[in-house]
DNA sequence: GGTGAAAACGTTACGAG
DNA sequence: CTCGTAACGTTTTCACC
């Protein structure tokens, strides 16, 4: 089996689930969780962003509380699907400020997106913007989020507080 | 219109584009690009903290470095929208460590999932135990990840790098 | 990997606007 | 009330064992 990254070790599995819970812990506590010493856990640290096992150290922002409250999954059908026009919609979704997740997926659908919103016209907006304009584009199905019961990023965790 | 959270200025808005790229960057580092100092950018994120504009600060894990190199998105109906089901059921999606996102949504569906596994056995088995032992589900539809073209977490971002 | 010193960083108190 | 400056305590970093 094909090792995609560098070989990790019990002791950095252990570091990886503290520091994606919180990665603003000290290396002290997490030292005395795990049987190290403060210096070995930093540089275990370090290593683990160096080589991409950590590839983002990033706070998580409440989108209500920056005017942001609702969301949407919406799954996008395509008209054909040619590399280069699944290329060019796959660069517009990175670049749109709304969408926070896109996924290229097998099924009916071959892409679902996570989308933010203020509101609903802002989202008719985004519609109309990523979606009216491409001749590509066979259809689109959103459903509005009533709730986001669980929203986490990669990794056997739950997250500490809740994000509504 | 109801304000969820406490104000939010300008400078709040520049910091907090900023600390989602990246919670390591140095408040000197931060001070400079919006035009505060160094304390006061220190004392905005205190507070931004305190009162969960910012809701957590997590290191991003690569999947495919931890042997989770799998994504799906799930799509589960329920038989009956009874609340008490629903609850439940929420609660199972909180605790189960493969369930990455759950998002409670209108439209044919009644949840949305995001879930990781180490390969197709590991989903199946994740199935099993989640959806077949539950009376209350209908069904459940699966679309295989093939392409996490973009994973974000909250307001207008780019990742800064690739996640695949 | 551990230890300890040095450097960098975050935190707090204080005075000013 | 929030800023900036500066002293203080903590955390990270690094050389050495």
């Amino acid at each position: 089996m094909a090792q995609v990254a560098a070989s990790i070790d019990n002791f950095d599995r252990r570091i990886l689930e503290i520091v994606q819970h919180s990665n603003r812990t000290t290396s002290e506590q997490i030292a005395e969780q795990v049987g190290l010493s403060p210096a070995a856990v930093q540089r275990r640290l370090k290593r683990l962003r160096e080589q991409r096992t950590i590839v983002a150290d990033v706070a998580v922002v409440n989108p209500k509380a920056i005017g942001r409250p609702m969301s949407f999954v919406v799954q996008v059908t395509m008209e054909r699907e040619r590399a280069d026009l699944m290329d060019a919609f796959k660069k517009e979704m990175k670049l749109h400020p709304a969408v926070q997740q896109c996924y290229y997926v097998t099924g009916s659908a071959d892409f679902i997106l996570i989308v933010t919103a203020k509101d609903m016209e802002d989202y008719d907006q985004f519609t109309r913007e990523a979606f009216f304009d491409n001749t590509n584009i066979r259809g689109f199905q959103t459903s509005v989020v009533m709730d986001s019961v669980k929203v986490g990023l990669f990794m056997p965790v739950v997250e500490e507080g809740e994000l509504s």
